[in-house]
DNA sequence: GGTGAAAGATTGACCGC
DNA sequence: GCGGTCAATCTTTCACC
């Protein structure tokens, strides 16, 4: 997890492997300029120290029978740390959150979660937040539109 | 982007391949009992029909020099069509932002952003939503902790 | 980091159900 | 239509410079 600084292929091969992991390196190898070893070991490198935290295959969940989202804003009674843990274990466990942060602020935490259908995420929403005493209030934003697909993180410098 | 139901088949291999796009067809053919090309053949489907949307390296942020994220909440102040197209080009525009939904309710955008360092965001906060008269409001929710990393989309039913 | 070669993976052709 | 086998091709990856 050592993270040494990246040189300019460093970030030339970030910035393709964000766009398409799936290339073969001796594509990658002519794109930034090196021979495919040297890329290849350049793609290790950054695997191991974990600049590349994973490479995965990206599902729409409209495709496969989740065609709503929504942004739903959690506020607790307390915010202990007793019932931090415990409200971040349930959202772990919970296949239908994709992402969760705990956040400043207003609110205690930010989710955000797919649903086969208003009923689906009704459902959850009673059982998940109305059902659990140390939520206060929780706040839904169903998502209209997705605006921006999750991109690349800037490596060349904004 | 013909959507076939998804057979068992299908769907364990949706699921391998969100944990990990990286490993050989034949380790997945393994784990799901076919062969390699009937594994091919059905990755190449689920890519032709959109189910798989693209694969990626993940990278973290923290480790590329953004290690501050933020949820940022915007209403504006109408929202007729061509306000709203404006915007959301702006938003696919902007690095930092690296996920952006138009929502319902109390605001228009949700919006995630990474930044170097508070002042960092704060340049992009005043140049972006400040001096952006469309702009009612802005409230961001600095992320304390990333609870939960992006997830597989639940494919084996819930 | 490059070269060249070995090992391994992907992928097409073809067969049978 | 589906999957299986076999083989050719291409990629990854190692050893060595």
């Amino acid at each position: 997890m050592k993270v040494d600084p990246l040189d300019s292929f460093d970030r030339k091969l970030l910035e393709l492997l964000q766009a398409d992991a799936q290339q073969p390196v001796s594509v990658l190898a002519d794109a930034v300029g090196l021979s495919p070893p040297a890329c290849y070991r350049r793609i290790r490198r950054l695997r191991a120290s974990g600049v590349i935290e994973r490479e995965i295959a990206v599902v729409r969940p409209r495709q496969v029978g989740w065609p709503l989202s929504m942004i739903v804003l959690i506020s607790l009674e307390r915010e202990d740390a007793h019932t931090l843990d415990e409200m971040m274990e349930i959202f772990r466990n919970e296949p239908e959150i994709l992402e969760a942060w705990n956040v400043t602020g207003d609110h205690d935490f930010a989710l955000r979660i797919v649903a086969r259908d208003m009923e689906g995420y009704d459902d959850l929403a009673q059982r998940l937040f109305a059902a659990n005493e140390r939520i206060r209030t929780f706040k839904t934003l169903v998502v209209i539109r997705e605006v921006k697909p999750l991109s690349p993180v800037p490596v060349n410098d904004v």
